[in-house]
DNA sequence: ATGGCAGCGTCACGCTGA
């Protein structure tokens, strides 16, 4: 099984690009971010006739996130809501001193459209995308860390329900020095904060490990070029587009590659999609993945 | 230190992204 993530930065103007692209790679899921429609008008045609299920979660002009899966898709959940409880929209799950930020974006949490997830051949796929935070100074990168704590107890709730986790998104945070171009520049900064790092590993923790990295230790290998100051064409980007898998799919994982080429396409996203391939289900005889498995 | 490019919505330019 193979599993895409690709911010599309609106599915509707990138549509013809992600078409032509499922159709040469053919992965069993494609999640996307960025989607930036009303799900009434999400162009479902073109993903149907190529065999793909949808699960939609958008709004127009901003977020947006959707499965398209060639597997059946079983208990879609939508928002952090959906674990966390719409009465909260996962305000009682903050830390004090998010408090205040918490009663401002308790509501945003429920109305931005940044998680989707469902279960398909037995493993949950969760779909983010992790607010952008904007500068270390702003509201939104309060609302960023914010965001992040509540996903840390989504998860918590998650884990009880005991499918083996493939977390895949933009994340919108560069973990590590070798993840971003000129990390002496940019550490420090928005999406290579400490907090943000801090925040993200207290979401990933021991048991999930990031599909990229367990193929390639070395830096260069970017995921996000800025559409502004030519990074593209002197390839400064960042790997902020990650998959992370529970321990027993890490197991299963057989490669895991960024499609670069895909961000040299005319009018591209800013992103380029990442796929990690699974042997899944375990083609030997203790296959048992609609048990309860332990990923903690 | 700032802006740069791109998409959206409403219809000239502001907001947002990262």
């Amino acid at each position: 099984m193979r599993i895409a993530t690709w911010n599309v930065n609106s599915v509707r103007t990138r549509l013809d690009q992600v078409i032509a692209w499922l159709e040469q790679e053919q992965p069993e899921v494609l999640c996307l971010q960025e989607t930036k429609v009303a799900d009434a008008l999400f162009p479902r045609q073109p993903f149907e006739a190529l065999g793909y299920q949808l699960a939609i979660s958008g709004q127009k002009a901003y977020n947006g996130v959707a499965i398209a899966s060639t597997l059946p898709l079983e208990d879609v959940q939508i928002g952090l809501d959906a674990l966390l409880g719409p009465s909260t929209g996962g305000h009682h799950d903050l830390e004090a001193a998010d408090l205040e930020a918490a009663d401002l974006e308790a509501v945003a949490l429920s109305e931005q459209k940044r998680v989707i997830s469902a279960r398909i051949d037995g493993v949950r796929v969760l779909n983010l995308y992790v607010p952008n935070g904007n500068s270390l100074n702003s509201e939104k990168y309060t609302y960023k860390l914010a965001w992040l704590a509540c996903l840390k107890r989504y998860l918590a709730v998650q884990e009880l329900q005991g499918d083996p986790l493939c977390m895949v998104g933009d994340f919108n945070i560069g973990p590590e020095a070798r993840d971003m171009h000129d990390p002496k520049r940019l550490s420090g900064g928005i999406m290579a904060s400490d907090a943000e790092r801090t925040a993200l590993g207290e979401v990933v923790g021991e048991r999930l490990g990031d599909a990229f990295r367990l193929f390639e230790p070395g830096s260069g290998h970017w995921s996000w070029w800025d559409y502004r100051t030519g990074a593209w064409d002197t390839d400064r980007g960042w790997r902020i587009d990650h998959i992370y898998l529970c321990e027993q799919l890490q197991a299963c994982a057989t490669g895991c590659v960024i499609h670069k080429n895909q961000r040299g396409n005319v009018q591209p996203s800013d992103h380029a999609p990442v796929v990690v391939n699974l042997a899944w289900p375990p083609a030997d005889g203790d296959a048992d993945h609609d048990a309860d498995v332990d990923w903690g």
